[in-house]
DNA sequence: TCAAATAAGATAGCTTTACTATCAATTCAT
DNA sequence: ATGAATTGATAGTAAAGCTATCTTATTTGA
């Protein structure tokens, strides 16, 4: 059977939903790419334009700004996430595996579910969201964005990783900023390890592991009685 | 009897020392308030020139950039905060009481360190740290930033907070990344607390308060054995 | 103390970014 | 086949992010 994850975005994201055209997925498939590879300062929609080729003018038909094109690409990640660790933990009676898995998903190893929805780059992606992510919430508009529901799916994801978190330890006092934390965590500790390995322990062999193990240890330690 | 903390900076930061000129030092002072007013993106050297009453070219020349700028301002308060750990922990013996004044040097709270030097605003730049200091190392060109020292300051102030943390339990694995984390977490969820606040648990009365004491609790309960 | 060096002021100008506007060409839907 | 919507093509504007130059102050050091 032929099924695809659909992943349905808040309409305060764009002007015109670049899922409907074909012009508007290749702006949001290409420019994961360019964002990835160019970084987010650097990506301007000429650049981008004259990589598709097609017009900068295009393209604010689609997005206002680059500034919402990666809060796009940052929502759809989240939203991602959300659904993978919904799907990861989906059957298991084990709270302790379950927030297992949910760091997992976090560093994007092992995980099981269904391949790459829509030709979305995912590896590209979670490096944007390694590099970029809290760009997307560390402007002087945080307040107007979040009125306008823009970091809902990181806010969705936080609220399902502080209700596993629940079920494992009941009345754990901080549940949110727990959540949070780890999920930040995971992200600048992945960024430390590649471009500032000083302010990490994750030098030698398999440092991915070690860093699941870091975040384990964290989770873990801080959820016992 | 007078005295004064002087604060080395790397003269990779700057074309010509800020310091050494009074037009330099408003330049810094000012910058703060500036980047603190309307956030590092909105400003730019002109607006800053003419809250200054000078010109744009003379602020490149003491600047390349406003990335330079803003590298400038979070070094100096990482060397800053990190003669406040040192002396703040000078002559303490109880080794969890100087990992507790760690904490509070992070957050700005029940310091007692000597006042304000040379007439900075420390508050303003706490909270450029806080808004901004990610964007520090968020860019491409970390790896060349990197080789120039840039981030040394921070490197410095980790590894301060490692030994420290090593000092209070030897042996333990991740004294790095969990200096770093704390660092980071300290400061994000001072952001969230403020903008997005459900994505912590700091809702109510005392949130620094509460803040702080989640800090507390991470630290200390994976530092047990 | 006087000349030389240095810093700052003043003005100009250039390239790129971040848009906005317009109109023609194409495609798409009924 | 007609009208509506989408894209292409081209232009243009304001601001950002510089660099250059020339003049005027100020320092300094011989």
């Amino acid at each position: 059977m032929e099924y695809s994850v659909q992943v349905r975005m808040n309409e305060k994201l764009f002007l015109r939903d670049p899922e409907q055209s074909e012009l508007g997925r290749r702006i949001i498939r290409q420019g994961i790419l360019l964002i990835d590879e160019i970084g987010f300062e650097e990506t301007t929609f000429r650049k981008l334009a004259d990589r598709m080729g097609t017009k900068e003018a295009s393209i604010y038909r689609y997005f206002e700004n680059k500034h919402r094109l990666l809060l796009y690409l940052i929502d759809w990640y989240w939203q991602w996430l959300d659904f993978q660790v919904m799907f990861e933990t989906n059957n298991l009676t084990d709270n302790h595996e379950k927030l297992e898995r949910v760091l997992r998903v976090l560093l994007q190893t092992n995980v099981s579910t269904p391949a790459t929805p829509d030709d979305i780059d995912l590896v590209a992606l979670h490096n944007i969201v390694i590099c970029e992510a809290s760009k997307a919430y560390l402007t002087r508009h945080v307040t107007e964005d979040n009125s306008q529901q823009l970091f809902k799916p990181y806010k969705d994801l936080t609220a399902r990783i502080a209700a596993l978190i629940l079920e494992y330890r009941p009345n754990y006092p901080y549940a949110r900023s727990q959540a949070s934390s780890i999920i930040e965590t995971a992200h600048y500790q992945s960024f430390f390890m590649r471009y500032l390995p000083s302010l990490t322990d994750f030098g030698g062999g398999d440092a991915d592991a070690s860093l699941l193990e870091f975040l384990r240890h964290l989770l873990f330690a801080t959820l016992e009685i």
